[in-house]
DNA sequence: CACTATAAGCAAGGTGAG
DNA sequence: CTCACCTTGCTTATAGTG
């Protein structure tokens, strides 16, 4: 479906809404147009042949525009997972529905990205430290003197870091975290020094296999 | 540029079905 | 009574014309 139907659609169920509710209270809903705008009966004109097929056209034409809402409704309706109740439903249920179901995604959308965000983080921390440690010689110490336990291979890291896995918990703490974001987006490079909270548990699980010489 | 004609869209009010 | 649909009048945007 096109974005400005959806959008026109989301409109449309907040009018609605607004109106329900303006109504409840006894006053007039604010309409799109003009607040002072008062929707007049003309003085009857005599209806000319002319002004009769104009009409005719003119109520064909609506015809068109409704049909064509109903199929973006329908579309709509494919899109919006509905309840159990999915076989009575209105045309307000349904834009309803629709606007909390793309609230949701967009809820989704943000974690994902603070995700991906806080994973990124940690692969550059990862690298860096990799990195200060073949300088240093003790990536090869540990490939030497260790035969097991440790880690073996760049790739066999990669592998750890791509395939964690974020438990819900983990996730929270990722949304606590991006409360802050702004001071660490400043201070990326602080990450591998200061330890975050979810940095901590990392290094404490992983430090002990990156550095030997400590133990 | 001002005016007019036309098309498209919106909202109000009426109506019938469930 | 609620909802969806229909009709109708009004507004707005745009194209055409003098």
């Amino acid at each position: 479906m096109e974005l400005n139907s959806l959008l026109i659609l989301l409109e449309a169920a907040e009018y609605l809404e607004r109106r329900d509710r303006d109504a409840e209270h006894g006053y007039a809903s604010v309409l799109p147009y003009s607040s002072d705008f008062s929707r007049k009966k003309t003085k009857a004109t005599p209806i000319t042949r002319k002004a009769q097929n104009n009409r005719s056209s003119h109520n064909e034409l609506e015809k068109h525009r409704r049909a064509k809402l109903r199929l973006y409704l329908e579309q709509l309706k494919k899109l919006v997972p509905l309840g159990p109740d999915s076989t009575r439903h209105t045309t307000l249920s349904l834009l309803k529905r629709a606007k909390m179901h793309i609230k949701k995604l967009e809820e989704q959308d943000r974690k994902a990205l603070n995700v991906k965000e806080q994973l990124q983080r940690e692969h550059r921390y990862l690298k860096r430290r990799l990195e200060q440690l073949s300088v240093s010689g003790s990536v090869e110490r540990i490939r030497t003197d260790s035969m097991g336990s440790t880690i073996s291979t760049d790739s066999e890291q990669e592998v750890d870091i791509e395939g964690m896995e974020f438990t819900p918990v983990e996730a929270d703490s990722v949304d606590s975290i991006s409360d802050g974001e702004e001071e660490e987006e400043e201070e990326e490079d602080h990450y591998s020094l200061q330890s975050s909270s979810s940095d901590t548990s990392y290094t404490a699980t992983h430090s002990h296999r990156l550095q030997p010489h400590h133990c």
